[in-house]
Formats: C-alpha cells, sequence, structure tokens
DNA sequence: CATGAATGAGAATTCATTCAT
DNA sequence: TATGAATGAATTCTCATTCAT
C-alpha cells in the first residue's frame, strides 16, 4: 500500500465519473443505447475516450450504470412512497403518479429501460404492429362504453395500459417462468382479470390525492 | 418470356421465401432484430446472402415482413374476437387471452415486438432496473391485500401489468402525445386511475370464459 | 460436322443478337457503362441473363460490342465523307458537323466513349475542376476579343474546345508517347499553337457548306 | 482538454492526411476513382481502414480532395497567367502550355479528372473507337496539308485536338445546354468554325514566348 | 495520469457468372 | 435451347477498445 489519495484526488475521480454518467445520459436520451458510442460520450463529457475505460471497463458497463443512476432517484422516491403513509390505494397511486409524472416531465430517458431504437423503417413496423394491436382494445372499449358495461374512461389511455399490461406480463423480465401449462393458465388468467377488473371497475377516484 | 414457370419452381420460389421469413423468425426470436444479421439468416435458412435480397431488399423490409407475418395471424384472431358475438367485458377477456396463451406457447418471437436486445449485460440491467421498479408495486400490493384494501390476487402479475402499463402508457407509440401541462396532468390520472382500479376490484371473474 | 442451322434459326439468333446490342445500348445510353448490368440489359432486350451470355462471353465483351456498333454507323459516315468531294478544309467542316450534329440530336451514347459516370459527387468534382479550367481560358479570351487580337466568337465553345483538345491531346490514346523530353516539347508546342490558331485566325466561315 | 497537441502529434496528423492523400492519389493515377478501394490505400498509406475514414468522411470525399489538391496548384498558377502580363494570345499560349508541360512530366493523375477507367477491355474499346475518330481526321488533315490547303503541322497533335475539342464541347460540363435546334446549331457551327481554323491558320507563331 | 490516434473485426449490400431444370 | 435461381467474392463503412506518447 502505498499513499493515500489525496482528498483532492479522490474528489476529482469522483468528479470525473459524475460528468461521464451525466454525459452518457444525455446521449442515451437522445438516441438510446445505439446511440451512445464512446467518442461521442467523450466528447459530450469533455474527455478523452481513454478517459472514459479508466472508470468503466466497457461501453455495456457504462450503459449499465447510467441507467442504475438514474433509475436509483426513481426508485429511491418510490421506496419512500412505499413504506410511507396513506392507505395502499392511496400510495399505489401516489407510486404511479410519481414516476408518470417525473418521466412526462424529464428527457426521455425511460425509454432507454424498455426499448432500443433500431432501423427507423424497424421502429416503424413496432410501432404500427401495436398501434393495430391497441385499435382492436379501442374498439372493445367503446363498445363497451356505449353499452354501459364500462364505465366512461380515457380508451386511448385504457388501451395503451392494457398492451403495455399484456405484453410486459408476457415477455417482461416480471413474468413469471411459466413453463408448464398450469403455470401458464395461471399466468393468463391473472393477466385477463387484470385488465378486466382495470376497464370495469366505476373510475371513482378511490387512491386520488 | 419463352418458358412458364413449372409448378414445382414456383413452389420452389414460394418456399424459398417462407424458408427465408422462417429463418429470419427463429434468429428474431433468438436474438432480436440486432441478431438477424443476413448471414445468419442465410446460413439458418441453407442458402447463400444473395439470396435472401432476391426476396427482400433490405435488411430491414425482412424484419418488417416477418414481424408482419407473425403478428398478421394474431391481429385476425384478435379483429374476429372483437367482432364476435358476447359482452364486452367477454370479448376483451377472450382478446387478451387469446393474444397471451399464444404467445406464451409461441416462440419468444412476441418479444421482438417490444424490445430490442442489446449485448446481454445491457439487458440484464434493463431487466433488473424492471424488476426493481415491480418489487416496490408488489410490497404496496401485498400490504393493500393483507389490510383488505385490495382483493387477493396474483401480485407477481399485477405487479407486471402495472410496469407494463405505465410504461408503454408512457413511452409506447400508444401514448397521447402529451405535450402541455393539461394533457399529462390528463394522462398521468388516467394512467393512475387504470392501475388502481385493477388492483381494487373484486376478481369476480366477470368476462371469465 | 453435325446439322447446318436452317435460315430461320441463323435469323433469329442474329434477331437476339441486335436485342441485346440495342437493349445495352440503351442502358449504356442512360447509365453508362456501370448502369449496363447484366440483368437490366436481360430485362430491357426481353429475355433471360442466361441467353446474354450464349452470345457474348462477358459483359466487358458486350459494351464493347454496342460500342462499336453504335460508333461504326458515325465512322462509316465519317469515311465517306473524308474520301467524298470537296476541299479537305470543307470536309473536315463537314466531318465535325456530322458527328456534332448526330450527337447532340442522339440519346447521350457519345459520353460512353469519354467518360464512366461515377458517385454523383465524383462527377461533381470532375465538372468543377472542369468549369475551372474554362473559367481561366474565358477570361483570356474575353480579354483578347475586347482588346481586338481575337476575332468575335462564342467563348463558351471555344474554351470547351481548348479544353477538351488539351485534355485530350495531352492523356487520350491519340496523345503520341512523349517520354522524351525532346518529343514532349514537341507536343506542347503543337498543342499551343492549334488553340492560339483556332482562336486568332478570323472567322471567316472558310469551309462552310 | 488538458494535454496540448504535441508538435510532433501535429506534424504525424498532418503527416497522415498528406499520406492518405498521396496513397490515393497514387492509385488513382493507376485505376481511376474504381480502383481507388479504401484497402487500396490504406494499405498503400501503411496504415489501417479506419484510419482514412478519421481523415475522410468517405471514399468519395477523398476522391474529390485528392482532384482538388493536385489540380488546385494547376488552377493557381493558370490564374497567374491569366491575370498576368503580355497579349491575351501570349497568355492563352502560356496557359495552354503550363497546363501541358506539368501534365506531361506528372503521373498520370491528370486521366482521373477527366475519364473513369473501367476494366481493361473496356477501356481499351473507347480507346479504339477514338483513334478511329482520329484517323479519319488525319486522313483529311494531310490531304488538306497536301494540297497547299492548311500548313504544315502535327497532324497527331491536331486530330488529337480535335477529337478532343468537340467530345468535350459536346458532352463535357463546359457544353452549353443546346436544347433547342437553334441552339444545337449554333453550338455545332462554333465547334466546326473552331477546329477548321485551328488547323487552316498559319503556323505563324504568334503567342509563342 | 490523460490523450486520442490507431486498429481491425464485422455487417450490409451488389452483381457478374454459372448451371440445374 | 432458354431460363432465372443461386452463388459468393468484393467493397464500404462503423466503432469498441488499446496503447504509445
Amino acid at each position: 500500500m502505498a499513499y493515500r489519495r489525496s482528498a483532492l484526488m479522490q474528489e476529482r475521480l469522483a468528479d470525473n465519473r459524475e460528468r461521464i454518467l451525466a454525459a452518457a445520459r444525455r446521449r442515451i436520451a437522445a438516441q438510446g443505447y445505439r446511440g451512445m458510442q464512446i467518442a461521442a460520450v467523450a466528447a459530450e463529457a469533455g474527455m478523452s475516450t481513454g478517459m472514459i475505460y479508466r472508470y468503466f471497463r466497457s461501453k455495456a458497463e457504462l450503459f449499465v450504470e447510467a441507467l442504475s443512476a438514474a433509475i436509483g432517484q426513481e426508485l429511491k422516491l418510490l421506496n419512500a412512497i412505499a413504506d410511507g403513509p396513506g392507505s395502499a390505494r392511496q400510495r399505489l397511486y401516489a407510486a404511479v403518479e410519481c414516476f408518470t409524472r417525473r418521466a412526462l416531465a424529464g428527457p426521455g430517458l425511460a425509454y432507454a429501460f424498455i426499448a432500443e431504437p433500431a432501423e427507423a423503417e424497424v421502429d416503424a413496423a413496432r410501432i404500427e404492429v401495436r398501434q393495430r394491436l391497441g385499435d382492436v382494445i379501442k374498439r372493445i372499449l367503446r363498445q363497451g362504453i356505449d353499452a354501459g358495461e364500462f364505465p366512461p374512461q380515457d380508451v386511448d389511455a385504457s388501451a395503451a395500459c392494457i398492451v403495455g399490461a399484456y405484453t410486459e406480463a408476457l415477455i417482461g423480465p416480471l413474468a413469471p417462468r411459466a413453463e408448464r401449462v398450469k403455470d401458464r393458465d395461471r399466468l393468463t388468467r391473472a393477466i385477463c382479470d387484470f385488465c378486466v377488473r382495470a376497464v370495469s371497475a366505476p373510475a371513482d377516484g378511490r387512491g386520488r390525492p
């Protein structure tokens, strides 16, 4: 063990790390992982590419840390809400609202959590597919509302939520590994129930602040 | 054009197209768009790279067609359900169930509709982030169930649905463009209401077949 | 020696050959050698790519024959003029006029004799270089005309001719191999004299029909 | 930016650019734009292909710069001559001489300004076509000289100049757009007059230094 | 320590040519 | 004999990562 790092150096090191992470965050928000070229991050951070590798072992590691750093703040807030006062319903409402509000205000970084932009043509195809899935849902919702089966609601938002709900539940990391037929059935039923309940229950505003 | 194409050749041509699409589908299921290298598809289909370009103008076009072909069948089924008999609730249930069931049975292709895989490390980070978001939700749900506020339910599935719902509603193509503060507020409220309703209503099984 | 080809077959063969050459000519006129893809020629000629290779050993050979065929007619006319009646001056005038007039009327095939289109950027650069060379010449010509040293003339055409004259004389296939300094000097002097004479002599219309 | 670039590094950078341009120049002189493959240039310059792209955005840009660099010096000299002292005739003579002399001394790069080499066979055909055009002209010239109509002159050079003059005037970028019949007639006449004058006037050496 | 020049492994795409049918 | 499907070599360009200075 030779010298201790002086406080100054420590600080500088920490500083650089932060600057790199911030630069990466900006690039990710703008272009996703693919747009986060090391050279671009370095330029944005005002340093050399070599410097990046002094603080991060690889591009992937930098991305992971940038992602974690960005989401860390959100998680802190969400956890505070979860552990805070109020009924569960109120806290659920507050948690979703908190994330949603911040994401809508912020600089699109949320995108990086979910999907990776590809060529325009490919993105366009994905968008279209999701829109067509959503269109079917919207049609059903409108009919149900007209028939008085569902309470009035924002069908665009509901349809988006439904498509998001079942795709995430199916393929997302939260999806319970459903390898046996029985498990699959249970998962399917849970998802369907979730969606039906969400659109059926009266919008009584329960939970709203 | 002197000779007519023999039936055999016609068949082979159609065959090739199908073989390419099938090969692409396999690659996409395994690795997403990025893993769908032309050379890999060609190898998987047992032909030369040049052949791919006889049937598809570009890599992106091949992806789009593979995507469309795969989703086309689903959409047909969903539309039939939407336009079919039964209450809206029943049809919504049936639609979600149909997609879900088939996706769970199928070969992970659905993944490609949603997210673009990157390096393993990056994917892992995305997964973790979503899991941690889900964990918060699960904690709230469990507390609510214990307190009798929420009916008993599959908290894993519900949490996944919630995370999926708000991410899709926020960033997906279905998301209403929310540029004014007022619009954002309305969207946020719609999402929150959706989620709260979904977990609050009694699982009365309405809509189940 | 097996069978003789029937007259019919001979004709058909000749027919195909002509059709291919004509198709190639059209493609060359449109896009130069690079645009003369075998597949495009075949399509234009209404036959298969394989057929092309029954009549021409390679793409290059087809180009060469198409070029020769196209220029053959011109050469016939030019030779007739050269061997015809009239003073040398009249015949030179007639020869140049003949080629020029036909080229101006025709479908740009002449281009293929000289230069091969490349990427737009590259072509643009070449054009600019030649224009700037021409600009210098034009400036001198205008000054000379104003000073009464040169007779009035179309300076655009004269400049083009001069640039064409010396570049061709230098690098074209007609350029005498000038490897010794003495030869180079003689060539240089001949070119310069040519250009100066061309712009200095009064446009007395000698030779005009 | 912590460190300043050392003089040494600066030099190396400039060096690389020059080395690439020189390597490109050599390849172009040998094979034209088509022979200027990035890999070949990199090999010739003794570096990796990636390096090329650090200095030039694309293959086309490299070509354009190599072209411009080579021609820039020539244009400077020509402009100096055009703006210098002496009669217009003397300056025209000097300008043509300057370019000619230098091109004859240099490494065939001039070729790239004019024509885009293709396969050897194709080039050979082009050469032959031009030679045959030149042969007709030469025949006329010789007859005219024998008949005393034209003064003695280097018929090879004159023929080359004539072929160059009318091809450039016809198809080159300097060619006035001749879309109406009237314009074409005027252009044709200007070219013919130019050529006839050039070979008819006595070689009185006017303009020679 | 900091730099950024240098590397080189890929990846997409084109097209002349061949040959089974 | 005529077809056109099939091949695959060649070429441009990108970017994560390294390492001499």
